[in-house]
DNA sequence: ATCCCGAGGG
DNA sequence: CCCTCTGGAT
């Protein structure tokens, strides 16, 4: 891999964010959810998934499992099933019934508000964590994963491999109250133009800000 | 072959 | 730090 990039400043990241915000105005959560522990499910599911395959899956199990109180009873077979084509369906489903049980049994049968108690929960690290507080609660959550590190790293916010590291420099780099948004924005922006694969630069609208603008091999 | 809105364990 | 878990899309 190559070396990182220079590293940028708060101005350029949020001027940045600035343009991405007119280029995806529409960016949010993908994951389709109406409740706290909707999305908690459906985020668990997205690890290493894409999420139209999770949203593929929701439906019927919502409709079979609405509370968690239901999941932490299911056969678990019952619950590799529903959700066997996203993945890691046997991690997945015991961190889902681990998770509903404790909901259960420690938090009322409600999803808990903050960090400290949702990355206790089976199958919640600090990425799901984030989701769940900036999109079921509305609380600064600076979710990292594969394109937010990603993205970072080529923008020079960041020199970190680590998640966690990243998004350290990221809380430093932008606002509270942007975190969740510049979250949505780089996703989008990595999905749809700034791959992991064959960046497609050349219809990048970010290319005078990129400090890979001119670098040969930009894998 | 490689990646997808990762987490847990060694 | 590494590895494993998993199916589907490209």
């Amino acid at each position: 891999m190559s070396k990182p990039p220079v590293l940028r400043s708060t101005r350029h990241a949020r001027q940045t964010l600035r343009q991405l915000s007119e280029l995806y105005p529409e960016a949010e959560c993908a994951l389709h959810h109406t409740s706290p522990w909707e999305l908690l499910v459906a985020t668990i599911l997205s690890a290493q998934c894409t999420d139209v395959r999770v949203n593929l899956v929701t439906p019927a199990l919502f409709a079979r499992c609405p509370t968690p109180e239901v999941m932490s009873r299911i056969p678990l077979e019952e619950l590799e099933q529903l959700i066997k084509t996203t993945g890691f369906f046997r991690n997945k489903a015991k961190n889902l019934q681990l998770c509903a049980s404790a909901l259960v049994e420690h938090h009322g049968g409600e999803v808990p508000g903050s960090m400290e108690e949702l990355v206790e929960l089976a199958g919640v690290g600090r990425k799901t964590a984030n989701v769940i507080l900036g999109n079921a609660f509305q609380l600064p959550g600076m979710v990292v994963d594969t394109h937010v590190k990603r993205l970072a790293y080529r923008l020079g916010w960041s020199a970190e491999r680590e998640p966690e590291k990243v998004e350290v420099d990221l809380c430093r780099l932008l606002a509270k109250r942007d975190w969740t948004q510049a979250s949505h924005l780089l996703i989008a922006h990595g999905r749809a133009i700034c791959r992991a694969q064959r960046p497609w630069c050349s219809s990048c609208s970010l290319q005078s800000r990129c400090p890979r603008n001119g670098v040969k091999n930009s894998k």
